[in-house]
RNA sequence: GGCCUCAUAGCUCAGGGGACAGAGCACCGCUCUCCUAAAGCGGGUGUCGCAGGUUCGAAUCCUGCUGGGGCCGCCA
């Protein structure tokens, strides 16, 4: 709301802008000596800060400009930030992308910087940068979807924050109630997991939640037709189909998919009740599941686990986290807190329902490309050096997908 | 009468201000053959309800209108 307030400052601040020199914060240097992945927030300040540069303008007055990926070439990223300055400058999107650009293409961090479109700039991080992003997000996946500056709080003690605990939908009126509560529920916690005074709280609570397992029936008590849905389809599916559509109320036969009822009742459950793939909430928990259950117990068997934190992966790593299957996995993620951003600003909690579900899509497409782990056929010298890499992006899966579940309320049982 | 909400392909539905609007089913074409079906391959079939506005840029945000659904009120 306040861009267009934003674009006025920028304009005013622009004569006599001190100059200041890009990549010189503290978090830039010290990431650029050590341990660099390609996030979300990493490469947009990279531009940035190469803006800065270029133009002279603070980086605290650009307008926001998030990161989108590209279409055509995996492993690209596209920011809008030369289009939406370009205006409030009076230059040319494309000769302002084209400066930025410039800058760029001395950065060791990217094999290509250009510019693309309508004048965007289009970066290209490094192969290991990129594979780097699997690790970085196995680590600490609540801080890295709720986009926390300093990692590290997602770890501190502390209560959640205001509004965290979940309504017991068993005790609702009815179906009707019962799908508003659990909106309500899952707007509150992507509500304080994006708001940044209350993101640390909110992704300490996230990573403090106790593991679940699959049972989500009420044991007694189906007077209530509430009572009798959670009976029939679970609480995780009934918080799934609640927050699965995009309005707030249903039309009369509305479905979000085949067989899936917006609202489901104890009478027409719909795929709700089913544990299948079709079933957007078993699938969720079941890829959840499936990426714990490989990094924890079938690796673990295999004498395997993920290596150090903050490691740098080896060429044979970096080549098995860059295959396209694997590339198409690290994008979805990529796209996470820009998720849960959208789902926070527009009060929508299916768009992070969505996301998770195409991250689910993509960790099993990856996983059926190959052998994740060594089995009967593959166990060539080459595999087993880089299942740890591949044990960090089944674990970044499974992380991001745990804390996107228990943001909309669900569990995310650990065992098959 | 007031407020809320929805309108995207034949159907059911995705689509986060950003590149050429997508998926499944249906449909059409081709291959196959006694004929059909099945299977395989190929094809998106669209004024994003209408009209304005904001923006460098709108299916997406704002206003009005039309149409569907809902809640409340009025009359009785």
């Amino acid at each position: 709301m306040p861009e267009a307030d934003r674009g006025r400052d920028t304009f005013a601040v622009l004569p006599g802008t001190p100059h200041i020199r890009p990549c010189t914060g503290a978090h830039m240097a010290m990431t650029a000596l050590s341990f660099a992945a390609a996030t979300p927030r990493y490469l947009s300040d990279l531009i940035r800060h190469a803006c800065t540069e270029a133009t002279g303008i603070p980086a605290a007055h650009l307008p926001d400009a998030p990161l989108r990926r590209s279409t055509d070439q995996p492993g690209q990223y596209l920011s809008p930030l030369t289009s939406r300055l370009a205006g409030r400058l009076g230059r040319a999107a494309r000769d302002l992308a084209a400066d930025i650009t410039a800058v760029l293409r001395n950065q060791p961090h990217l094999t290509d910087a250009q510019v693309t479109g309508p004048g965007f700039v289009a970066v290209t991080p490094v192969p290991s940068m990129r594979a780097a992003l699997a690790q970085l997000v196995a680590d600490a996946p609540a801080a890295f979807l709720l986009d926390l500056a300093v990692p590290g709080v997602a770890h501190q003690p502390g209560p959640p924050p205001d509004g965290w605990a979940l309504s017991d939908l068993a005790h609702a009126r009815d179906s009707g109630q019962l799908r508003d509560w659990a909106r309500a529920d899952a707007r509150r916690r992507i509500a304080a997991a994006a708001d940044p005074a209350t993101a640390p709280a909110a992704a300490a609570a996230l990573t403090r939640q106790p593991p679940a397992d699959w049972r989500d029936v009420p044991q007694d008590n189906t007077a209530t037709e509430a009572a009798q849905l959670l009976t029939v389809i679970g609480e995780a599916a009934a918080r799934v189909a609640a927050c699965r559509s995009a309005a707030d109320q249903v039309r009369p036969q509305e479905t979000t998919g085949p067989d899936l009822p917006a609202r489901p009742s104890p009478h027409a459950p719909g795929a709700w009740a089913r544990a299948t793939a079709a079933n957007p909430a078993f699938a969720l928990r079941y890829a959840h599941a499936h990426a714990h259950t490989a990094v924890h117990h079938w690796a673990a068997q295999l004498g395997l686990r993920r290596l150090g934190t903050r490691r740098r992966h080896t060429a044979d790593e970096v080549a098995a986290l860059t295959t396209p299957a694997a590339e198409a996995l690290l994008g979805t993620l990529f796209d996470g807190p820009a998720a849960l951003r959208a789902a926070a600003r527009r009060h929508q909690p299916h768009i992070l329902v969505r996301y998770l579900e195409s991250l689910a899509a993509a960790y099993h497409e990856w996983w059926e490309s190959h052998s994740v782990l060594p089995g009967h056929e593959g166990t060539a010298d080459t595999h087993t050096t880089t299942v740890a890499a591949r044990l960090d992006l089944c674990a970044a899966a499974a992380g991001v997908l745990r804390a996107g579940l228990l943001l909309i309320g669900v569990s995310a049982p650990t065992r098959l």
